[in-house]
DNA sequence: GAATATAATGAAAATGGTTTTCGTTTTCAA
DNA sequence: TTGAAAACGAAAACCATTTTCATTATATTC
């Protein structure tokens, strides 16, 4: 169901700023590769810790700029939950659902029936005189795994 | 498709206030005022300085407050969007889908086609291994009127 | 209709996540 | 190798939201 995992979508990253004229640096260089492969939704300030216990130096800052540009790069999309928005995670290509565990953050795509999701929104597009731009189908709950931890508590 | 706009709502929710042990002021009377009669969805500075019009004392805090016990009361609920996630509109009854402009912020509910959510997210179930709990379903475009006034510039 | 307990108010201060500033360091193209 | 420009991290600034606190308003009891 979940998008399988690119194991060298880290490189892929930095190619692509590299590409757009960004320089590599090594702070970046962490700051992408925690967040490239993670399948969790991380807020900057887990990015931030993450990224430290490899790269002590690390600033906060340079974190939210490396997460601003990836955004802007449409590698990293900003995920809001019923928690909080100030969460993100990679963005695969196209137009992806999200699938999201309110207790670990696991994220997983599913690209659910996208042509019904066509005609359903033509649909309301009829109806409601709007002209739509954007959808957003969120999923939440609790996944596998935090089901059997909450079990054995 | 839009839910009908109950009139006499403000007075219903001062009423639900009332009937869980909040009292009821002037301040609080001109923000639930606003916010119960509103089909926009408002940022917490724009309760302010919409109630504020009729009731210059009232305080920013005051606004904060009494949007926490209404949504506590769920009668608000907060909206999240692509341009941000500071937002409330009217919680209408049950489980409702949203429709909202980009550009004045125009809420639509729809109830959208829910038997088969209710199949598809069983499907989900299944093949994930999730337990669902929640699901958003949001669509975000440009409202008849803010098409108009664009076509006019 | 007063008296009273307490909830609610607004101003000001505190908080905390995010952004900006700035002097220094690093990258990368020439 | 060198130099212009990008990127860095620390500290300060910013700004939405929350907390504190002394004062005011509400609603209940007499």
């Amino acid at each position: 169901m979940s998008e399988p995992h690119t194991l060298n979508r880290p490189a892929e990253w930095l190619n692509c700023l590299q590409a757009n004229g960004y320089r590599l640096t090594a702070p970046r260089r962490v700051v992408v590769e925690t967040l490239a492969s993670s399948q969790r939704i991380l807020s900057p300030l887990d990015v931030y810790e993450s990224a430290r216990v490899r790269y002590p130096g690390l600033g906060l800052v340079t974190v939210y700029r490396t997460i601003e540009k990836l955004e802007e790069l449409g590698l990293l999309q900003r995920v809001h939950q019923p928690s909080g928005c100030h969460g993100f995670i990679s963005a695969f290509s196209g137009h992806q659902h999200l699938l999201i565990c309110q207790e670990c953050g696991l994220a997983e795509f599913f690209s659910g029936e996208d042509e019904n999701m066509g005609t359903f929104m033509a649909a309301i597009e009829q109806q409601s005189g709007f002209r739509l731009e954007e959808h957003w189908l969120q999923l939440f709950g609790v996944c596998a795994n935090c089901r059997q931890d909450d079990a054995c508590k």
